[in-house]
DNA sequence: GCGCGGAATGTAAACGTTTCCATATGGCTT
DNA sequence: AAGCCATATGGAAACGTTTACATTCCGCGC
């Protein structure tokens, strides 16, 4: 690091101006010169301090993502598309995830603000007032699953809804009639959301129906409770849907455990398309969300904000559509789900597939080396 | 942004000297002044811009993290383990993932050059010559899984050896003799080391045996080959030990399929613990590896490196044990298995734990939020 | 009363770049 | 042949901070 572009300039015999030129691809230095500027660089290893470049340039080349404490496939997924696509448009990843409280994200936004161009916001403290107060005006920033309406900034999200409208119809379309709803978390938006879409489907396609609503967190222990509960029932209900997958592998360990076949007895559905559910007993029938997409997507569209000098002029919402995957324990995984009407093209089908080696799933990458 | 130290100076009417010493800690300042200042500072909003402090002080608190293109649970707990470290140390995080080729990773390498204090690598490119050609003798940086011996750098690794002894040790105690052992890609050290773990178990305890190696990549699909591969052999196997819990699980579905049961008909054991594991049809004895352990504890590390003024003295080699996970799938899951005699004390035990919501364990936190 | 030491504060240099502006060197037009 | 313009290069300012060094101020011992 000791060596620097004074070095290089002696050592190449030109300026310093020079040798900045030659090296950043300015058009007015002679090619002869320039080559010799290179050769000399990459000679003694000389690598800008990019401290230096930065404080004159006003930029850092690196864009923060702020995640709030998580784990699991949601967690390394929305990483390696934001990570893909910055490497891709040149830039650094600041990370920081894992913090609790809304002072904590303060902190940690604050702790970033010198050092990136650009932020990527996932957090659920990040409402308007919390954004107003500690986010400078002129820093670029992006919201991903937006909690509340924000104004100044754009924002990309999961539909939520649409994927849950899709799930619903899908299990209508089964035959389903009476279905029981495990609800998320009471304040989380996604589980909200995709309670709506479920209501709103249920409204549309079958009007005088009310679903059951059962409580629950997220955790498979809960979706465990909510399925015994719903085991012990009579009647019961023909299909659950789980407001995620988690909730829906507690809940067929509960079902199978009270002697219930799915999807025979009762179908069942999640959301999210975990890892899991691929290899549950029957295989789950659920929501992909793509979620290296939704980091990428956001990633892509905070450079272009860059780029355009500062703050975005439209702050849009972006909202990615999930698609369907249908498996066994829907009960019926070749049918084809109608889309969602208020959305039409955004939901894709996906033909069901159980079984590890059975055809061309998509398969992880060995994570080894 | 567009406020600097001169700004706090002016309205504090004090020299910018007496601001940066007043704001940073230092001692010979009146109480009275700093308080002011930094009343002042914080009614402006000023934020110290970073690349200043960096080029003059030579520090960028930032460390850099070099990853393999990963996917899943391991991923995701690595970086939550360093990046919980980091915060704690004040430190900030520069990730870079996703490279597949040595020449990618090199040149994720130069770019974190002028940016970072010290560096996390964990590549399979990085073997000696690499390190030697890329990475500036001073700059710190401690080795993840490292693939060959390091003379220069100190490295944290799994101790796959003690944990594959271990556990073959305790397949051999469950009454098991005869043991297949599905590898994983060729090449790969990870596996290699399983592999000689098992084999030394076998050679301790039961001279005379020799284990039935059978071929795989860390994949499903290639558990599942192997699993159907064996479940036509007579005689069979009484025990397979996968390299992974992905062929683990593979395979546990071709034995299903064959119509053998786990573990009545045949035992089953994987490696690393993955969620998943948990959740098969019998849960999935296994090796559980506490990955963010191992990340926090490296990230440490850097930074006592960093603060003995650049590179460390002592090039160690941290090895983390694992931990036996015993569930049904061994087909003895309340046996204690012994330690590994090579290591007595470094391979704890677990209890068995099988269905989601017979007891507390370790339950992910929701991860909507 | 005077100098002296120490604490508090100010002044300015330094960090390594980029870039504005000036200058030199040609070739071309007149 | 003289002047002019374009092009290549050099000199130096500027970015915002930290910190070595200088300065001021004050109390204290002589």
């Amino acid at each position: 690091m000791a060596i620097t572009i004074r070095d290089v300039a002696r050592e190449a015999e030109v300026s310093v101006a020079t040798v900045s030129r030659a090296l950043n691809g300015r058009e007015n230095v002679a090619a002869a010169v320039r080559a010799h500027v290179q050769e000399v660089a990459t000679r003694l290893r000389y690598v800008p301090h990019s401290a230096a470049r930065s404080l004159i340039t006003r930029r850092t080349q690196t864009i923060g993502a702020l995640l709030p404490d998580m784990h699991g496939e949601f967690f390394s997924e929305l990483i390696r598309g934001i990570d893909r696509a910055a490497r891709g448009q040149g830039y650094h990843l600041l990370l920081s995830s894992s913090h609790g409280d809304a002072g904590e994200t303060a902190a940690a936004l604050q702790a970033m603000l010198g050092r990136v161009d650009g932020l990527l916001i996932m957090s659920p403290h990040a409402d308007p007032g919390f954004i107003e107060r500690h986010l400078p005006e002129d820093l670029p920033a992006i919201l991903l699953n937006p909690v509340h309406g924000h104004t100044r900034l754009s924002a990309l999200a999961v539909d939520n809804r649409a994927g849950a409208y899709a799930m619903t119809r899908h299990l209508l379309h089964c035959g389903h009639r009476e279905i029981a709803f495990i609800g998320g978390p009471r304040g989380n938006l996604d589980a909200e959301e995709r309670l709506q879409g479920c209501l709103e489907a249920l409204r549309e396609l079958l009007p005088q129906s009310t679903p059951q609503l059962v409580a629950g967190d997220f955790s498979e222990e809960s979706g465990y409770r909510a399925g015994s509960l719903i085991a012990r029932q009579s009647p019961r209900p023909q299909a659950i849907f789980a407001a995620n997958d988690s909730m829906a592998i507690g809940c067929l360990f509960a079902l199978t455990e009270a002697g219930l076949r799915v999807p025979d007895d009762i179908a069942l559905a999640g959301f999210d398309d975990i890892p899991t559910a691929r290899f549950t007993q029957p295989p789950l029938t659920t929501v992909r969300v793509r979620i290296a997409d939704l980091g990428g997507r956001a990633l892509d569209q905070l450079v272009a904000d860059i780029a355009n000098g500062g703050v975005a002029q439209t702050h849009s919402v972006q909202m990615l559509a999930p698609e369907l995957v249908l498996r066994a324990s829907c009960g019926m995984h070749s049918h084809a789900a109608a889309a969602p009407t208020r959305n039409p093209d955004t939901v894709s089908k996906k033909r069901a597939q159980a079984g590890p080696a059975t055809q061309g799933k998509p398969q992880p990458a060995p994570r080894h080396r």
